[in-house]
DNA sequence: CAAATGCTTCGGCGAACGCCGAATTAAGCC
DNA sequence: GGCTTAATTCGGCGTTCGCCGAAGCATTTG
């Protein structure tokens, strides 16, 4: 049958672990170079342009040249929510099976502690953004959807955020961390949000990965604003 | 890194044909036998067999032992919505790329018509749904959650429907759909609303896909009540 | 108890694919 | 025009992995 074919074919795609590696350096949503993706990968480059390829011709990856750099980035969000979907149940299969010892180095620890998820923001640090704004009342948190309230609403407009027009209520698309295995906020809101606190410069890009740090100015805004 | 590592790991196990075409069998939701999923999957029991211990083992699938029959089915939700979540990444890009020539059996038009999405209603008949649904202001939709409204709750009950106590204001997880790349209703409610209309025999299981056929009842029944 | 059925394990075959070294093209820089 | 760097293409090597035939366990049936 068609589907399945087409199924096969694109996680086959994912399932290399160079490719994968690359993918994964990806999700935060900028846009790299061959090169770079190669040294993440751990491969050389004439065998990282031939994946380059195949995920390009896919349409997992667009790439947009200039000058003799290519620039690599995941094709659309779909493709970063079906990574995250797979790191999910792969995590949900692992919590099933006998504890298998998990070696943790620094680079997870940052990760697990604050990253970006595409566009958002996932780890510890999501995660307790979630809780709070829960809390407070500002959103509504399930694991099927959420919801901002009309004082979430306002407390966002406060904080900088522009929400657009009020028609469409629910903005904030839960997301199930991987890390954390709990929901952090994605979705519009999730993204304004994040880029909101790098605005503030209260989070800060982590140069070699996904993960980002809290600035001092940050860990005093969050106190102040959510207290977390 | 961990997390790439297992990224690729599960990926690769999606990534194969006839392992593809044995979790796509049993997206549904039911438990099929080692020699069902060897059937559909075109390959010989023993092949299946070790396939099928490698998604268990995974934890991508859990197994059922009944006398000599080994009942396998997927290990949770999330996998399912995994596996939706590739092929959307999959349609989207086919989308971007110079139309290839699709060749739609009926068996793909079956499915294409309708079908079950784990444990609620896609295809067509489930896009169709939907957008009735949120037409009559039942429902309101958009790509990053849904909410019931109080009409609705009301048209739900009135139609059979235990949606539970009010505080899970936010019921439905609205799903792409993969053949018609547009919404329809998951979650809590898609899966309630699908478990009726298989009670009030509007619709019935395919025995060989998860295509669904649209019964003359039900063609009755979905005119009256949503105008479908 | 013997036969049949469903499933699994083992062993070897063959194809697919990831990998790199070497060579080629293209863009910037002196 | 040379030189460096980025990216690609090509060719061949090696491993991996899917596949099936044959055999081995369990469970049900006569």
């Amino acid at each position: 049958m068609f589907t399945t074919a087409a199924l096969a074919e694109t996680a086959a795609l994912v399932g290399d672990p160079g490719r994968a590696a690359m993918l994964m350096a990806l999700m935060d949503g900028r846009a790299l170079t061959a090169a770079e993706l190669a040294r993440v990968a751990g491969i050389t480059p004439q065998t990282a342009s031939g994946h380059l390829a195949r995920l390009t011709t896919a349409g997992l990856l667009s790439r947009h040249c200039q000058g003799r750099h290519h620039y690599h980035r995941l094709a659309s969000p779909a493709v970063a929510h079906m990574l995250e979907t797979i790191m999910e149940a792969s995590a949900a299969g692992q919590a099933l099976r006998p504890q298998r010892a998990v070696v943790t180095g620094p680079r997870d620890k940052a990760m697990r502690a604050a990253r970006t998820c595409y566009d958002h923001l996932a780890g510890q640090l999501g995660v307790r953004l979630a809780e709070a704004l829960g809390e407070r009342g500002y959103v509504e948190l399930s694991d099927e959807g959420g919801a901002v309230t009309e004082t979430g609403m306002e407390f966002f407009r406060s904080f900088g955020l522009d929400l657009g027009p009020a028609p469409a209520r629910v903005y904030c698309r839960p997301c199930l961390d991987w890390s954390e295995r709990r929901l952090h906020i994605g979705g519009t809101l999730g993204a304004k949000l994040a880029a909101r606190c790098f605005a503030l410069n209260w989070i800060r890009r982590n140069s070699e990965s996904r993960a980002v740090t809290v600035t001092p100015a940050g860990q005093r805004g969050f106190r102040e604003t959510l207290d977390i």
